[in-house]
RNA sequence: UGGGAGGUCGUUCAACGGUAGGACAUCGCGCUCUGGACGCGAUUAUUGGGGUUCGAAUCCCUACCUCCCAGCCA
């Protein structure tokens, strides 16, 4: 490696947004006692999304490079919406973006002491329990533009609010009827500080502390104290939570001591082409628009593994597009470039042909079968070459041929010489047609000389075309994927419409008998791989033994297409 | 019409009072046994208006635009 100033390497070229350069700050200023600790903070009622990769290669990231820890934790404070199929599948998806946390915990786990956090809120006089209905209490709350007033029950003694909190916590209480809240300010212009509610009756079933508690906390209660508890030193969010910082840091305020954690806000990924919230993702998956959280159109970790990204490629990604407070929506050209990119130094290249056109090798003698070496990788000489079955009966892309090829169309056509990739040159010499004109076959000659794919008398061709042996080749289904949604932005909806409306029919296209080499034929779920001319591949979980499914992860750039395009 | 936040190429991120740069996208060209990859080149931006300064994307004022907030969701 060529020498250069930089003496730490570390440093060198790492993207510096401002989040890390508020974490260094403190770092250097020895804030938080020289400690860097940080949190991935998933609600497990849904599966994780390209948005939360984000946040995971953030948090995680930045505790990696600069020596801190980062914790997953659960935030598990609703359990009427919360579910241990959602914990394992973040669990799984964290862990396949290859970050390993610190230490797993939920805010479960702090119950006990969040309540006892709210016991000393009450005895401040800080809290106090509400006997107001939600609908009262909702129009106690005043607007965005008028003040609230305060509740009646807001100056019960401290005493009988501990009372009144007690029972709601030993049962006593039918759901609803009583809520702990902060007591702040009625007034304020930030309505989260209007005397937000701190802990809610709920007799709901939780995924981890079963019955035991009938009363569970907010959100923006309970965040602030479960990362007090685990010494956060940075709460990395979304920017929706502006306007909970000054509740966040009420509550550490009142309520802890020594090293406080600092909420900071970046904005949340955005993809065109797709939605990102989890309930509209739910809504798909109930709906049976997709087949699955893990459906290879949905922008979910899972979706995308299926599709056949790689760990790597989500990260790089996300190093790349950056972290900052502007609203953003990344084109999908920008994920699709990721996994191109990566793929392309390490997938295997393998021929396949989709819309398989019959080619026989007029000159060819029957029966016979070679042998030809075809290169594995040519980004990676070492990935070496394999041998690949050549007969006189061959499939090629029925893309591949025109019979009155348009300008600028450089494969096959009546009279035109071509290669076959790694075998031989063939020259179109026969169209043959079904009744309805259609072109089932092509017979062709091949130049022995040109066996390996190169003519000794140094004549070129202007395309190389895949190919595979008509009686060699595998049967294999493909599935074709195209953007879930049909506009770059499925939300914005004329009314009475529903982002649903914008769902694209023709999202998946199934190839039931495509060929492909036989080199496949012990392909495993999620091997991946180039079929040359074609795109990335991965082997989707439905294959069964001698039925190989292939999911089409992204297309290669296409010139060609483009040129037809324009040319239309 | 309260409060909070944000406006830099088509998109995204940078530049932190001193030559507005990278990536993706787009368009050319070259190279190529993948019309892939790769290489080279090009186009295109500081929301408007004032001010401070030798010098402003950056500091100040002002206008405009966008997003978020009235769950006992997170």
């Amino acid at each position: 490696m060529a020498p250069t100033d930089d003496t730490t390497p570390a440093a060198a070229s790492a993207p510096v947004d401002f989040i890390r350069t508020i974490i260094d700050e403190d770092l250097r200023a020895g804030k938080n006692h020289g400690r860097l600790a940080t949190r991935f903070p998933p609600e497990p009622n849904g599966y994780l999304h390209i948005g939360h990769a984000k946040s995971i290669c953030l948090n995680f990231g930045v505790a990696e490079e600069r020596g801190g820890t980062c914790n997953l934790r659960f935030d598990d404070t609703n359990p009427t919406k919360e579910d241990v199929e959602y914990v394992e599948s973040i669990k799984a998806d964290v862990a396949w973006l290859g970050f390993r946390w610190d230490a797993m915990f939920y805010a479960s786990d702090y119950f006990e002491q969040i309540y006892q956090f709210a016991e000393q809120l009450i005895r401040k006089g800080k809290a106090y329990v509400d006997e107001l209905t939600a609908d009262e209490i909702r129009a106690y709350r005043g607007t965005l533009t008028e003040p609230g007033r305060n509740s009646p029950w807001r100056d019960r003694p401290a005493e009988e609010s501990l009372d009144l909190f007690r029972r709601m916590r030993a049962g006593e209480f039918e759901d609803g009827k009583y809520i702990l809240r902060a007591r702040i300010d009625m007034g304020s212009p930030n309505l989260n500080m209007r005397d937000p509610a701190l802990y809610r009756i709920r007799r709901a079933h939780h995924h981890r502390t079963g019955d035991t508690w009938c009363i569970y906390p907010m959100y923006d209660y309970a965040h602030p104290l479960s990362d007090a508890l685990e010494r956060i030193t940075h709460s990395l969010c979304t920017l929706e939570f502006e306007d909970h910082r000054p509740l966040y840091d009420w509550c550490v305020d009142n309520l802890i001591e020594g090293d406080k954690p600092q909420q900071i806000e970046f904005a949340r990924l955005n993809l065109n082409y797709t939605v990102m919230s989890k309930r509209k993702l739910l809504q798909l998956v109930q709906q049976g628009h997709v087949a699955g959280w893990d459906d290879p159109r949905m922008p979910t970790i899972s979706g995308l593994r299926r599709r056949g990204y790689t760990p790597e490629s989500i990260r790089n990604f996300c190093a790349r597009i950056g972290v900052a407070k502007k609203e953003n929506v990344i084109d999908v050209a920008q994920l699709e470039h990721s996994i191109r990119e990566d793929l392309n130094k390490r997938a295997p290249r393998v021929m396949a042909v989709l819309s398989p056109l019959k080619v026989v090798i007029t000159n060819y003698p029957e029966g016979r079968v070679e042998e030809v070496d075809v290169i594995n990788n040519p980004e990676d000489a070492s990935a070496g070459t394999r041998k690949v079955p050549f007969s006189r009966e061959l499939y090629i892309e029925r893309d591949d041929f025109r019979e009155d090829p348009p300008k600028k169309f450089f494969r096959l056509a009546p009279g035109r010489e071509v290669r076959l990739r790694c075998a031989y040159f063939i020259t179109c010499t026969e169209v043959v047609k079904n009744a309805d004109g259609e072109v089932i076959e092509l017979r062709c000659t091949y130049d022995p000389a040109t066996r390996g794919g190169d003519a000794p008398d140094g004549r070129k061709v202007k395309a190389t075309l895949h190919w595979v042996s008509a009686s060699h080749a595998l049967d294999v289904q493909v599935r074709l994927y195209d953007r879930l949604f049909n506009v770059p932005d499925p939300d914005d909806v004329p009314e009475g419409r529903t982002f649903i409306d914008h769902l694209n029919p023709e999202s998946l296209q199934v190839i039931t008998h495509a060929k492909a080499e036989p080199s496949l034929a012990s392909a495993k779920p999620l091997d991946r791989f180039q079929f040359e001319r074609l795109g990335y591949f991965c082997v989707d979980a439905d294959t069964q033994p001698g039925a190989l499914v292939f999911n089409r992860t992204v297309s290669l750039r296409d010139t060609w297409a483009k040129i037809e395009a324009k040319q239309d």
